[in-house]
RNA sequence: GGCGGCGUAGCCAAGUGGCAAGGCAGCGGCCUGCAAAGCCGCGAUACCCCGGUUCGAAUCCGGGCGCCGCCUCCA
């Protein structure tokens, strides 16, 4: 299998620390605000990459954090907050609420939940532990109540974003701070304001900086070194650089084997964000379209290129995702449900495994899904039951599996609906077809689609 | 200023040396009472531009042009 190394620039053969066992960890969300697509887009991709590891039959461990304590979140809190000493509450008010939306956005999009979901505010003993440590070895300082990373005692600083030290400071709008020795140095750990929400540390009260976190947790969850850590590609740059600082400062291991990173969501040709303002909730989009047609949005583009987002496309989406829905409807009609005995594969599992070992090629995967649902609406369209049919069948919903689609449920109908449904086809049996049709329009408007077919008439969901 | 990415049919998007996947939209046909869905057939003499390497390039090299990202919190 081949995977795109971020360290490195460059694709690599994937090899597991333990075989058959993948130690993965992705960069979660800071508890402050609604996900949008480009959260969908992350989780997503990464969604995949787990749920096909996982076919391979690796055993892999997922952990994703949540940043729960942060500078965004005290502002929201200070936003909302009625008065100075209830900002710590609300802090932690708006983080239980934002973990719920997460989750609610999350679930909805079919996205597996993780195997363990740590929060920086639980593992506070051991973050601090962990900035001891580092100034114990003199690579971290402490600047009037803050600890700061001194980024010239990690002499290999900037070998996964491929900047070196001096390339940064020139035109960069790299803050210069008093407390700070090295404008590139970061913080371990910040002093708290009044009625900020802190914890007692050695250094006074205070709270973890956010690069640490992830160190400290990652090093907890799965250990010194990690198969696999992922992120949008706006966290190589200083996120991840200051990671791998601070972790093999600690362990005096690699950290990392191999760095992931999506490409982003751009709307028309601009990087989705807050600050432009040009944003789609994930809550918005899914209360209007289907998750699938999301996922297959996401999907039909290779994780690491940029995804420019616009409406038309998601619809396009839709529509994409309808033809293979429509097939799993009518293989269900025709085939019946259920896996039946498992046959032989066919050659679309192993195209599909050809595809997606080389850098998890999505867009190509859902070619070898066009391929299969065409073949077999091929014996559809014939009404043959034979075994090639159960087969592709089979095959077809093992795919949209690792893929992550959910496939559609078998809905029924309200009885008045129903009863429609049977005058419709006593009307057409009479021919009398403007009843019928009358009948067919009124269902629209309810939403519901009716195909006459050899075998009857069938139902869809607009 | 530094580092990185992208530019392929109307739209989306694969392909990284050997006759340009797939989807959506469109057109023609079959099926249908009419539809819907599905099936069959059709679409880039051509891959931003200009040079070069090669028997052969969308694919490699050089030079342009255009768009974007990171260097600041960010998936």
């Amino acid at each position: 299998m081949i995977v795109y190394n971020t360290l490195g620039r460059k694709r690599e053969e994937f090899k597991t620390l333990e075989k058959g066992k993948v130690k993965m960890y992705v960069c979660g969300v800071t508890l402050y605000d609604e996900c949008h697509l480009g959260h969908g887009r992350a989780y997503i991709v990464f969604d995949v990459i787990r749920r096909y590891l996982e076919w391979e039959g690796y055993e892999v461990l997922y952990v994703q954090n949540f940043t729960d304590i942060d500078d965004k979140i005290i502002n929201r809190a200070k936003e909302e907050a009625k008065s100075e000493k209830e900002i710590p509450e609300k802090a932690r008010e708006i983080v239980e609420r934002y973990k719920e939306s997460y989750f609610r956005d999350m679930d909805a999009l079919n996205i597996k939940r993780a195997d363990i979901y740590p929060s920086a505010t639980e593992f506070i003993p051991e973050i601090i532990v962990a900035v001891e440590k580092l100034l114990k070895k003199g690579v971290a300082y402490s600047g009037n109540g803050d600890i700061y990373f001194s980024v010239d005692k990690f002499p290999s600083y900037g070998k996964l974003s491929g900047r070196k030290k001096e390339e940064l400071m020139p035109g960069a709008r790299v803050e210069p701070e008093e407390k700070k020795k090295d404008p590139l140095d970061f913080a371990l750990w910040k002093s708290a304001k009044p009625y900020e929400p802190c914890w007692d540390s050695p250094w006074g009260k205070g709270r973890p900086g956010w690069h640490i976190e992830c160190s400290v947790m990652s090093l907890k969850c799965l250990g010194e070194t990690l198969d696999i850590h992922g992120g949008g590609e706006d966290l190589i740059f200083p996120h991840h650089e200051n990671e791998i600082a601070q972790s093999e400062s600690l362990t005096g291991k690699k950290f990392v084997n191999y760095w992931l990173h999506n490409g982003f969501v751009t709307v028309r040709g601009e990087k989705m964000s807050k600050s432009l303002k040009n944003f789609f909730l994930l809550r918005e989009l899914l209360n209007q379209y289907p998750p699938q047609a999301i996922r297959f949005l996401i999907l039909s583009t290779h994780y690491r290129n940029p995804l420019d987002f616009d409406l038309a496309h998601l619809e396009t989406a839709l529509r994409g995702w309808k033809r293979i829905e429509e097939c799993i409807l009518k293989s269900e009609e025709i085939l019946g449900g259920g896996k039946t005995g498992k046959l032989e594969e066919t050659k679309y599992i192993q195209e599909f495994r050809d595809v997606m070992r080389e850098d998890f090629h999505t867009p190509q995967a859902l070619r070898v899904i066009f391929d299969l649902v065409s073949e077999l609406n091929r014996y559809l369209s014939r009404g043959e039951k034979s075994p090639e049919a159960f087969s592709l069948f089979n095959d077809l919903k093992t795919l949209l599996e690792v893929l992550g689609f959910a496939l559609p449920e078998k809905l029924t109908l309200p009885p008045h609906l129903e009863k429609l449904i049977r005058e419709r086809e006593e009307a057409r049996k009479r021919k009398d077809y403007q009843t019928a049709d009358r009948i067919r329009e009124q269902l629209l408007r309810e939403g519901i689609l009716l195909q006459d077919t050899p075998r009857g008439t069938v139902w869809r969901k607009k």
